[in-house]
DNA sequence: TTCCTAATAGGTATTTATACCTAGTAAATT
DNA sequence: AATTTACTAGGTATAAATACCTATTAGGAA
């Protein structure tokens, strides 16, 4: 039986790979293969994937991402775990990452002893996200959240008057139109805004336009 | 040397083909191909380019649509002939077909005059768009002109502020922001909402955001 | 039945936006 | 030198939106 860890490296740049095989020597954890796209790392895993217990890999490579790498690798290799590195943290990146379902994500900046205790988390309890994107990853969930509640959340009535104010009908107007009293329009918006948590009905334009309400 | 002309039509209802067909049977218009999607047609010409003097296309089909269909043939083969058909004329539609480079454009309530008429111009002059679609085809630059216009017409100043509005500052923080009086913001308001003929906050929204304002 | 929600409507007060004005300054154009 | 334009700022007034309340009715869910 082995009691240590094979990971691989995937990254287009080599400085990075054996910097990462610089810290990692020494430890229980084994860098046996590396590559410099994600499509060669791809293939390495494929040949003999009971091999590796882990892939550490970056975003931006050449012919395969690092997150289609990730993807592909959970679907055919579940047990392989995967940490990604990246540049970046923008939200967009972040959520990349999420859906790609890894293991674990950290920063190039991070240091060594990050990049350790990432690593044995993930091949120990199961998962590693640096300090810094956690914030980022809850707000972009209660962000999506509350877009997808809010579209059904709002009534029929609702998103009608909504429709009249996007198409630029005053509260009164939209009274009405609607033969009822300015008040409820009134009070209808205020629900709407809540609803949707807009601030303004700027916001709700911006909102109906995005939810394909015209 | 052939002084025929060899035509390929790509519609995906058969009838329409055999249509065609009789239409120009009997004349120095060839059909010598036929296909019942975007993907089969461009097979055919790629594999033998030269043979075709035109396509006649219609633009709902599968795989590949006859808009795209026109683009790819004209961006590899330019000297094929492309003569679009169309069951409606809506400016949308018009306007693909304008962006797509065609030849011609008539719609499939044309009778065989107009059909044989169409071909003949192509092959001829150059190019014939039926009489009902070239007011569209003018209504939409006036319109696309004008808006082109409005977004130049705006100051930067001007610009700066739309922007601040679209991102739900009030009159009273833009002013702070750009150390400028709430006055002088609101005049501002006033002369962006004059340029571009818009209501109100509402329609300046949309009109930022359908101008790339953000 | 009871509870909850959507839709209705009103009161009061404040904030924000818009409509009209005038007017100075600086920079560019004619 | 004269004119135009962009940017600045103020006054006055009205219209519209928003923030808080309360309250009734009807219909569906617990």
């Amino acid at each position: 039986m082995n009691s240590e860890y094979n990971i691989i490296i995937a990254d287009d740049h080599q400085i990075v790979i054996d910097g990462i095989k610089s810290v990692l020597s020494n430890t229980v954890y084994k860098v046996t293969d590396e590559a410099l796209n994600g499509q060669t790392a791809l293939s390495i895993i494929s040949s003999n994937p009971d091999k590796f217990n882990l892939l550490i890999t970056d975003i931006s490579m050449p012919l395969l991402s690092g997150t289609e790498l990730c993807k592909k690798v959970k679907q055919s290799f579940p047990l392989i775990k995967v940490l990604i590195l990246s540049m970046y943290s923008s939200s967009s990146v972040v959520k990349e990452v999420v859906m790609a379902e890894a293991d674990g994500f950290i920063l190039k900046n991070a240091g060594k002893e990050e990049l350790q205790k990432a690593i044995h988390k993930i091949l120990n309890d199961g998962t590693y996200y640096s300090d810094e994107i956690i914030p980022i990853i809850y707000n972009q969930i209660e962000k999506e959240k509350k877009q997808k509640e809010n579209t059904q959340i709002l009534s029929e009535r609702e998103r009608e008057i909504l429709s009249l104010i996007v198409k630029e009908f005053t509260s009164e107007q939209i009274a009405e139109k609607l033969f009822i009293s300015k008040k409820t329009v009134d009070n209808h918006r205020t629900n709407i805004l809540d609803k949707t948590g807009c601030k303004s009905t700027i916001g709700l334009v911006k909102y109906a336009l995005k939810n394909g309400i015209e």
